[in-house]
DNA sequence: CGCTACATGTAAGGTGTTACATGATTCC
DNA sequence: GGAATCATGTAACACCTTACATGTAGCG
């Protein structure tokens, strides 16, 4: 067992909703996934290897061997449903936006403002699109059977981002105050 | 520029508040800054060695030399404002319960209600700390000037946790109609 | 005087990203 | 046939954690 991370789990996840190349596998790890999970290049390929010397995918026919997508073998299922079920990882927490939050009297109230109102429109941004997302799901009959586990976490998303704006008003409600007194 | 991590950071800032050893430094991170960063031994003694090389820090003087703590010299504290000021590296998102829910069709309803269900005692745990700290923070005269900055980082955790508490009740309630139908 | 907490540091190993290198396919 | 996109792979490097190794201070 070398690899002890989710790396695996994320790629052979993907591979079950769809069969696809590698190419593909990140598209669709930074545009679905990218909300709550992210893997470059250097870990897609490398594992992608690794899960077909063990027979966990597999390549299907194709005219040109290149393009052709990978999808999962039954035991490549079976893995899956094994790795899923191990216990959430949890992953150290890196905010740098808190972080600089936290040192904010040094770093100075305008500037502390700035960060806020820019993390403010950026989980506007990101709502808009979760909720574009959601709608373009409920439109998608391919993706019938996962879409009420994509919808919870396209909800978690929302939520996640819903509060991160009331929390923005809050506060430069708060530094508003400290600068009145 | 040796470090492009926001290690330094972290370090410079924690002793900004309160000059202190690096042991001291590394309960800080666990305890108070817990909630939004992270960092370990491995990290946190080559960087203090790495500052006070640099002038950045210097240790205070003492009878026992070995717990004497470090304070931020004044080039250490323009150095932190100037690391205060760099844009906040986003963190790449690793999320292992909403990748399990993701695939959760792999996974079955049964688990994934128990994800769940784990996940919001977690976040109601994670409410009442920050509460506590919350008021315990308006109880320490010595914090009086970056008390509001540290207000608004567990504001935003208590805003981060309650919103995750409303999505698990809504994901509930999402399966329970998957399943009745 | 032994136990616990305080305090520092390093070495090994795993993880993950970036940059580079290479070529195929498709579309105009 | 040239450009953009698709597709694969790797090597170097940055980052970070864990485990180990070592010793001190204070307290009962």
């Amino acid at each position: 067992m070398p690899t002890h991370s989710q790396t695996q789990t994320a790629v052979l996840g993907a591979l079950s909703i769809r069969p696809m190349t590698g190419y593909a596998v990140r598209e669709n790890v930074q545009n679905v996934l990218g909300h709550f999970w992210s893997e470059s290049f250097g870990q897609i390929y490398p594992t992608l290897a690794e899960l077909e010397r063990e027979g966990l995918v597999e390549r299907q026919r194709s005219e040109h061997p290149r393009s052709s997508p990978f999808a999962p073998t039954a035991e490549g299922l079976t893995r899956l449903r094994e790795l899923l079920s191990e216990p959430p990882q949890p992953s150290r927490p890196r905010n740098g936006l808190l972080l600089r939050l936290f040192f904010g009297r040094q770093l100075g109230v305008e500037a502390c403002r700035q960060l806020i109102t820019d993390a403010r429109a950026q989980a506007e941004t990101q709502l808009a699109q979760l909720v574009a997302e959601r709608e373009q799901l409920t439109r998608d009959a391919s993706l019938r059977d996962a879409a009420p586990y994509i919808l919870i976490t396209i909800l978690a998303g929302e939520y996640g981002a819903r509060a991160s704006i009331a929390w923005a008003d809050d506060a430069l409600a708060t530094l508003d105050e400290l600068v009145a007194s």
